[in-house]
DNA sequence: AAATGAAACGTTTTT
DNA sequence: CGTTTCATTT
């Protein structure tokens, strides 16, 4: 391995506390990976390093690289992967657990709130602010009660916490009952454990290496107490700080020496990145932000001496188009690959336009998915039909699926899930394949009744009213009790009824996948989405759309295929799914990125886009939970991702016509003048 | 309670 | 601009 001094110096720290402070292309991998080598050459084992990175793709590489330097065997031995992942890890062996998308378990904690009453003088949180809230909360207190949090935050909104509590309590409840989990319930979860392990002496680490440490909020940094490891191998840089939104707290990288005694600050200096007009660029900006350690940055590639160019448009559509040209040309003067190419956006609503604009000069991109994968109907359903398979008590995907048969929405689906749990005495495999007959599927509820209301919901049909329909093993089932019933729902539920006899048995996903995929009830799901999709405005069905839907759904049916390949049993891969949502990234061509999205990767050419006052840097978000100086990292972040050349572009209007000065940080670069202006 | 069509809506960042 | 919510009809 090649490192260099202060590089090798902080890879052979003694065990201890050890916070690498690491600036912007540095050599960050190189050190952990160095790291990593040299706890193994001192004979520590493998399975002793447990390596918290900020995304799977960045452990993925890490460990790659030391199975280049040892086998393949000892790193694959070492325990790497983001803290939820890690988290999950460990839970799975001991807990059954579904993990959900905050979209869908916001779902079902509306379905509570909705229930209460709250009095009209004041505007309680909303659903989706409340459970916001909250989860910020449990990521940025850990000793604190939701109540006394809200009193620092809000104190107006302190009128309705009973109500609050009440509701959180209500859908941690359902939550246990339904084993439904989201990001932070695998982090508190397995904190727990973590501290029963510590309390019988059985924490396997000897050294918990921490990537990203700027970005750890309070609730990951419990983690790393609960460990409580002899030795600690932090690496970070405060000025690339950028999830304050997410509860990460600055205060944990910046107090290290105060927090752990004996503590070792290493610095890595030395820039391998970027050409010297870059990097005098982001250190000149970032300079405005207060310095916590002594830092700074040398310049390696000195060879380099591209400028970074400023381009002015008059509005965003011509600073799209522009820049698209830009690349095209670029990419045909200079031979840069398109792939060597990334545009970077502090607001995902920038993509869109200059996709559109790539498009248009037939250069093809590549958006780092922000979950609109797994939010297409076609692969939520699959996944559905999945999830129901796995989980036979999973509420909120068998309501997905039936509420999608004619004259059924959620409340029937509900009613129907509720019967299946009761004809399977407390499973829906068997209430749906093994019925007991004797139970009554739909029982009276207790209401109304004695008031002398008429209510015919409970006149219940003869559940063998559609046997012509119906395969033989389906026929007279109880759930067809349900008035509200009718044909085509029948049908509908006789396909379920055939998808899931086939294939509820099989745990191989890919297996499952392919079969599922043929199964009557997908098939003719898929043929609904296909014409919705390629409607006219006059309601004809275009054969060019249908066409074009059909390949693009066949196209990400392909990718869903090539994912599954890596997982054995069901269950992992469904929980895989949910905690790396975004990481995927579909084919060649100019990368399209947040900025938070770009953390840790490099380009040869880099735009940052949109560069204009409250829209980098971002008044409406550092009012909520960031800062000026947040943003300005976040800018930092950007520059910092350029290796040779960097553009940084600015319209005059937005896209209401009126005029927008631009971004502040152009004028703290010294690349405009204020008076110009 | 579901389906349909019309009106409002609000544009964050991630595991 | 596309989604989400609301109102109306069945």
């Amino acid at each position: 391995m090649n490192l260099n001094e202060e590089q090798h110096r902080a890879c052979n720290a003694s065990l201890g506390y050890n916070l690498v402070i690491a600036s912007a292309g540095t050599g960050k991998t190189s050190t952990i990976v160095g790291r990593i080598a040299t706890l193994l050459n001192r004979g520590l084992q493998p399975s002793e390093i447990l390596l918290l990175t900020f995304t799977n793709k960045a452990s993925n590489e890490m460990i790659a690289r030391v199975a280049k330097i040892f086998d393949k065997e000892i790193a694959n031995k070492i325990n790497a992967g983001t803290f939820h992942s890690v988290a999950y890890k460990y839970l799975k062996e001991h807990k059954n657990i579904s993990l959900k998308q905050p979209r869908e378990l916001k779902i079902l904690f509306k379905s509570i709130y909705d229930r209460r009453q709250f009095s009209f003088d004041k505007q309680p949180y909303s659903y989706q602010y409340l459970y916001d809230s909250y989860s910020l909360y449990q990521n940025s207190s850990i000793d604190k009660s939701y109540r006394e949090w809200l009193a620092q935050k809000n104190e107006e909104q302190l009128d309705f916490i009973d109500i609050y509590e009440d509701i959180f309590d209500e859908f941690k409840q359902l939550k246990i009952d339904y084993s439904y989990a989201d990001y932070n319930d695998l982090l508190i979860l397995y904190r727990e454990e973590l501290e029963k392990l510590n309390m019988e002496g059985k924490i396997p680490y000897i050294e918990v290496l921490c990537d990203e440490y700027q970005d750890t909020n309070p609730l990951q940094d419990s983690i790393i107490r609960a460990i409580n490891p002899k030795s600690l191998f932090c690496v970070g840089d405060y000025d690339q700080s950028i999830y304050a939104f997410n509860g990460a707290d600055i205060t944990i990288i910046t107090n290290f020496v105060e927090n752990y005694t004996n503590a070792n600050v290493f610095s890595l200096s030395k820039n391998y990145r970027s050409g010297k007009h870059i990097l005098e660029l982001a250190n000149k900006v970032i300079s405005n932000n207060p310095r916590i350690y002594p830092k700074k940055l040398e310049v390696v590639k000195t060879n380099q001496e591209s400028i970074p160019s400023v381009l002015q448009y008059q509005d965003l559509f011509s600073q799209y188009n522009g820049i698209a040209r830009k690349i095209q040309e670029i990419h045909e003067q200079q031979n840069i690959k398109y792939n060597d190419f990334a545009i970077i956006y502090r607001n995902n609503s920038s993509a869109d336009g200059l996709q559109v604009s790539l498009r248009a000069l037939n250069i093809d991109s590549k958006r780092k998915g922000s979950g609109s994968f797994f939010d297409t109907k076609e692969i939520e359903f699959l996944l559905c039909l999945c999830s129901v398979i796995s989980n036979s008590r999973d509420m909120m995907s068998y309501i997905h699926i039936l509420s999608h048969a004619k004259g059924i929405g959620n409340s029937i689906a509900k009613d129907i899930f509720d019967a299946l749990i009761i004809a399977g005495n407390g499973n829906c495999k068997d209430g749906l394949l093994r019925p007991n007959m004797n139970k009554e599927c739909y029982p009276r509820k207790a209401t109304n009744s004695g008031l002398g209301l008429f209510d015919d919901f409970f006149r219940l049909e003869n559940s063998s009213r559609f046997n012509d329909f119906l395969h033989n093993d389906f026929k007279s089932h109880p759930i067809l009790q349900h008035p509200k019933i009718e044909i085509e729902s029948a049908k509908f539920l006789n396909d379920f009824f055939i998808a899931f006899k086939e294939y509820s048995n099989i745990n191989n996903p890919q297996i499952l996948l392919q079969g599922l995929v043929n199964t009557k009830i997908y098939k003719n799901y898929v043929e609904y989405l296909l014409k919705d999709r390629s409607k006219t405005k006059d309601g004809k069905i275009d054969s060019k759309l249908y066409d074009d839907s059909r390949q693009r759904l066949e196209h990400r049916l392909a990718i869903l295929y090539n994912l599954i390949r890596n997982y054995k049993d069901l269950r992992s891969f469904l929980n895989a799914m949910m905690l790396s949502s975004g990481e995927l990234s579909e084919g060649d061509g100019v990368n399209l990125l947040s900025v938070h999205a770009s953390k840790g990767l490099e380009f040869p050419c880099v735009f940052v886009v949109d560069l204009m006052d409250g829209r980098f840097p971002n008044y409406k978000l550092a009012a909520r939970s960031g800062s000026i100086e947040e943003e300005r990292r976040l800018f930092y972040v950007a520059l910092t991702r350029a290796k040779d050349y960097l553009y940084l572009s600015y319209a005059l209007r937005d896209n209401k016509n009126t005029d927008i000065k631009p971004s502040m940080f152009l004028f703290e670069g010294g690349l405009l003048k204020q008076e110009d202006f």
